[in-house]
RNA sequence: GGAGAGAUGGCCGAGUAGGUCGAAGGCGGUCGCCUGCUAAGCGAUUAUACGGGCUAAAACUCGUAUCGCGGGUUCGAAUCCCGCUCUCUCCGCCA
């Protein structure tokens, strides 16, 4: 039976004490001596019911023979029943060890790339560039839902009633805030950037959330349907990842770029007392992501392109930001390199993510099985990035509390007006 | 939700009273040949994964597995049995 490995298997094999260091730089100390006497152990006994079961093909062959000749076979034919039942154990053995190696694999994270710098938490992340004049109020600005509130077009407090906590409306010119720049962020991307769009389904399989590397080991972190095996996306990198899912693309293709809207989902679990107020942490948001399919040795100047993509966003809204490279010790568990745009908050006296724009080289091409064929070659692994181009309720913050005036109003910025029916003030 | 039909290689499509089928044939692809019956002809070749051997690595070679998925029967299964999934058609329902 033909198992599909996480890791190449033949690497981590041969190159065992790289791949170490390399995780070894995520600060996790990840097992890999069990790995490679499971390994070790899975060969061994591969190799010896490989040798069985050949026995047994050619032992067959000839009681075919010597049936349709007419003659007695009953002593080999006992002999292969005998010899069946061994291959049937050891190929047991041998499910039950992949098993633990895939399990094993499954709950390694991504090598990080080279040039990913060492640290140990978000605190060692260098910046590494900043764009933009942070304002100077002659006011004290307010944070956004306060503004949110009184302008009255967000509710906190009616979303907590009719949901729950971390839910909210938008209303009247907030609502057309958000669909607005949902809309400026897609026209953009396709419209200047060369994304393909795609509208994908805010709910998928488990096969799509192991693809992509929410599962298993993220479970708690995402909302699942009751009685099904769907779950809501966390992002719509999920969905767009997975559209190529046991898929070989043609190599001329390559990039294939999408970016789709989706409505994101998530759980939260373990950031209670965080980000309480506003828009900053909500169980539903909205996102526009960004999602790269290349060759592998195009992926690292396509991270520099997509991050690019994403920062335009911010130049034409005129939000001051910086970008971060993640090091070793902050990256997400799928990444092999990452750049978080952090966009200016007055109210936070701070820089927030508002992006996060990822390589994951073949990580999960590897595990959602998505590959291409190079001209006149065996199929092999794309690499995958996304990132998002942005996280929209955190723009829409962003707005509110760096285009606020004294008078309470919030200056539309020019780049969203024509999405706002012309409209150059709320309030 | 109810009823029926089907799932075979890149595609189309054979193959079921179990045996030498990794799987006929066609198309497509690749390589070579031919080139005045020309929007052609001829020949060859054309899956993937894993493991062993040989390699610097390949190529190569040997083996195993794979005919939707998972089990079962059997010395032996694409072919028989059971379960599942998906697709198509018809009915119902609905945005």
């Amino acid at each position: 039976m033909g198992v599909r490995w996480l890791l190449d298997l033949k690497f981590v094999r041969s190159n065992y004490k790289m791949v170490q260091e390399a995780l070894a730089r995520r600060g996790e100390a990840v097992a890999l001596e069990q790995f490679l006497v499971l390994d070790k152990e899975r060969r061994e006994k591969l190799y010896r019911v490989e040798q069985m079961k050949n026995r047994r093909n050619v032992v067959s062959e000839e009681i075919g023979r010597l049936k349709t000749a007419g003659r007695d076979a009953a002593e080999m034919m006992a002999e292969m029943r005998l010899l069946s039942q061994q291959v049937k154990e050891i190929d047991e053995e041998i499910r039950a060890l992949d098993g633990q190696i895939q399990e094993a694999l499954l709950n390694i994270p991504n090598m990080p790339d080279e040039s990913v710098p060492y640290g140990r938490s978000a605190a060692d992340n260098p910046v590494v560039r900043k764009w933009g004049e942070k304002r100077q109020f002659s006011f004290s600005p307010k944070p956004h839902w306060e503004i949110g509130e009184s302008l009255d077009i967000i509710d906190f407090e009616r979303g907590g009633k009719v949901t729950g906590t971390r839910f909210s409306f938008y209303k009247g010119a907030g609502a057309r805030l958000e669909r607005a720049v949902i809309n400026f962020m897609l026209d953009l991307h396709t419209g200047r950037h060369g994304y393909v769009e795609v509208f994908p389904p805010f709910l998928a399989n488990r096969e799509s959330m192991t693809g992509t590397g929410q599962l298993p080991k993220f479970a708690e972190d995402m909302f699942r349907v009751e009685g099904t095996d769907y779950y809501l996306i966390p992002t719509a990198e999920v969905p767009v990842t997975n559209l190529y899912r046991n898929e070989i693309l043609d190599g001329e293709k390559l990039p294939i770029c999408h970016c789709a809207y989706s409505a994101c989902f998530r759980a939260e679990a373990g950031a209670a007392g965080r980000d309480t107020r506003g828009l900053i942490r909500q169980h539903q948001f909205n996102k526009v992501e960004l999602v790269k399919f290349c060759r592998p040795e195009d992926s690292c100047a396509e991270l520099e392109k997509l991050t690019r993509d994403a920062e335009r966003v911010l130049q034409l809204l005129g939000l001051p930001y910086r970008v971060v490279v993640l090091c070793t010790g902050d990256m997400g568990f799928s990444a092999a390199k990452t750049y978080d745009l952090e966009v200016w908050l007055p109210s936070y006296g701070d820089f927030r993510e508002i992006s996060s724009c990822s390589n994951f080289a073949d990580y999960q091409a590897r595990r959602a099985n998505i590959r291409y064929r190079p001209p006149g070659s065996k199929a092999r692994y794309v690499h995958t990035l996304n990132g998002s181009g942005l996280a929209v309720g955190r723009t829409v913050a962003a707005i509110l509390e760096n285009y606020q005036e004294a008078d309470g109003t919030v200056t539309v910025p020019e780049a969203l007006r024509p999405y706002m029916g012309g409209l150059e003030k709320i309030g």
